[in-house]
DNA sequence: GCCTTGTGGTGACTAAGTCACCGACAACCC
DNA sequence: GGGTTGTCGGTGACTTAGTCACCACAAGGC
């Protein structure tokens, strides 16, 4: 975890930090230590305590839970502008972390000793609902994913994450383990899946890498039921 | 939904209420709204949107998702002394209900309207921490029912709901549908696990009605993996 | 008595997950 | 180049979970 400077002008890339009183903005800038990371390191993970809020300025982090079979399940992810629920929920009510959270890219964050973040908390309106407005939507995004997870079958759980995670061009480079990660389900099974969506002429793969060839009818799949 | 007067002493009934300022429990009192209402109401349906913070006085809700192919899963219960997570993260992100909530018993609850639940939350740190260290604590929780549902077998998740469910003396009026609606699956699967512990000698049941026989080796069945 | 509703039992089937194994391929070292 | 190692994906055989259709029985209303 290395330390950057702390005068660089990230506070006004950030909209919402940008849309603070004065007070509050050079409360930050004076509090905050701004860090960075590189891809694929722990932020944290199950037992441990957060000793800091954060916020993502730049990045990706996924936050998943390994289960009793060393089964994992991506719970959601948080990109820049954003600040990690489990940490705020952890930091608010002294628990432990239950997920791990992982960087998927280079990261840069922003922390704030639990100190000041109760400060700023209690003394800024602004603040609160930076922090609440997104934290309260996490929770009804967490609430559809144990439906998703209770009730969906996984070929239309399979197509609405390919529709997700192919860019424009409907190209996917990701390995049938890591889809199972994302769905929280065994390798097997997307191999399966997958053959089954290519003798469709849903898709096209290769090593590593997946192509949508017919978009329309993969979307089918996606909204059933 | 009938009301009630405002002059009960309610306030000091609720330990974490009386625990905040003077100033804050006079503003709640002249502000609050004393609810009641009966046994299996339903307080909120997906698509509705929460125009009151809801304390909880006395009684209990459970807060449950209704999938596609209409099979149920109850995501968490509240009870008294509690607020809901799911509609305070609406009221602050503005959005719509997900899930419903059904009254179990009779409930007295204290609504609060949206401006006078802003007020407290700006100017009550004590009112700010009532609120979300539930909050947040509901979140883990939420994280740790996904893992339920993604990766426990259900014999385990069954075991378990029954030791929780039972009183001390191990009966739980019950039926096999409530049970699936319990753990999010189907009526049949409950039926032949039921079956299947009751072959083993660790339940007795009969109509609407189960007894836990061998607490020690049930157990068991709830703590493995 | 009959009829309706709620409850739970069951067989036959499909879907999902597990286990064990294997082959193809890429990356790396020598 | 050849050899080793690790990742990636395919597959058969099996178990577990969920679905569908139907039936039997109890409780309560009429």
């Amino acid at each position: 975890m290395s330390e950057a400077g702390n005068n660089l002008d990230w506070i006004s890339r950030f909209e919402e930090l940008g849309a603070l009183p004065a007070a509050d903005r050079s409360f930050i800038e004076s509090h905050a230590r701004v860090v960075q990371l590189g891809p694929e390191k722990k932020v944290f993970a199950p037992g441990m305590k957060p000793d800091a809020f954060l916020l993502l300025l730049d990045g990706k982090v996924r936050v998943q839970q390994v289960g009793a079979g060393g089964r994992e399940i991506i719970l959601y992810r948080v990109s820049g502008g954003e600040s990690c629920i489990m940490t705020t929920a952890c930091l608010l009510s002294d628990e432990e972390y239950l997920a791990e959270g992982i960087t998927e890219t280079d990261v840069t964050a922003v922390a704030l000793v639990r100190s000041d973040f109760d400060h700023l908390i209690a003394h800024s309106p602004a603040f609160r609902r930076l922090v609440f407005n997104k934290y309260a939507s996490r929770i009804t995004r967490l609430m559809a994913l144990v439906e998703d997870v209770a009730f969906q079958r996984i070929d239309t759980r399979l197509a609405r994450k390919l529709l997700e995670l192919s860019r424009g061009d409907g190209v996917i480079d990701i390995t049938h383990h890591a889809l199972a990660v994302e769905l929280g389900t065994a390798r097997e099974v997307i191999s399966r899946q997958i053959k089954r969506f290519m003798a469709e002429g849903l898709i096209n793969t290769s090593r590593g890498h997946i192509e949508i060839t017919d978009r329309e009818r993969l979307e089918n799949f996606a909204h059933q039921a």
